[in-house]
DNA sequence: CAGCATCCTCCATGATACTG
DNA sequence: CAGTATCATGGAGGATGCTG
């Protein structure tokens, strides 16, 4: 997985057969587009909930502990404008409309989840990593 | 929130095999841990370009383009508190001081570039379900 | 139930200046 | 070179109230 590539930049982030696009305004090639939506604090819990199954608003909103209307609205509408999910609105009384991840989410869903078990599997060594730096560290401010 | 919750909830994100953790104050199992530090506006970059071989501060913030010297030092600090990032100080004048990913860092950066990869090779599909989005959905302000 | 509209707060990031 | 210190700000996110 790591030909022999002289200087790269950190946009040749794939290795050799990755476009280095190379563009000084687009220096991450459409990768923070992507990287936005996962690093946003919800989309995440939104799309791993939402890879158990399609899931109602209400639904995802209690399975989602701790986040607000507002911002599922927010990252729903974001999800679906990005493709990686679909909307559907049962013309009922009350409404219901119901969410579920297209294809392309469903493949996000396997490196999020890959990432998830990762943090798993490495939280008890960062957590002594983190406290071995603060005691080394008393006042450092970094958080 | 319900004690005993048989449903299942954003948590046992894994699958069956993950813990669920079920803790109703870390609902996402220390997975934000990660998620924050993967999902801030650099740190990937930075990582993806420390991927490539040890780097010198300045060499970093030439190759990260646009970050700002104050990010570069909270990021790197920040990583290397976590323990994914090595920081080697040379007693030299000037200083030099060179960053590279510990072994854990290293193994963060195989599942950043696979998320890089996707992200590379579902940018256009992405594009293209913005683009509709935005004309069947005129003005709604979502971004 | 599934939202939208407002207001408000705080923090991540940026800009700038200075230092060993 | 490799930072620290300080100030400013935009926008993410929270709280609340209302609606079809």
């Amino acid at each position: 997985m790591s030909p022999g590539h002289t200087e790269v930049t950190v946009e040749a982030v794939g290795a050799a057969e990755l476009e280095p696009c190379g563009q000084p305004e687009h220096p991450d090639c459409g990768i923070r587009d992507v990287l936005d939506r996962v690093g946003d604090k919800w989309s995440v819990l939104v799309i791993v909930e939402l890879s158990n199954g399609p899931r109602r608003f209400r639904q995802l909103q209690r399975a989602v502990d701790g986040i607000s209307q507002r911002m599922l609205t927010l990252t729903v509408r974001r999800l679906e404008r990005d493709g990686l999910v679909l909307r559907t609105v049962y013309p009922t009384v009350p409404a219901q409309v119901d969410y579920r991840l297209t294809e392309t989410g469903a493949g996000l869903t396997h490196l999020v989840k890959a990432l998830a078990e990762w943090s798993l599997e490495h939280r008890d060594t960062i957590a002594r990593a983190r406290q071995s730096y603060d005691q080394e560290h008393p006042g450092s401010g970094i958080r």
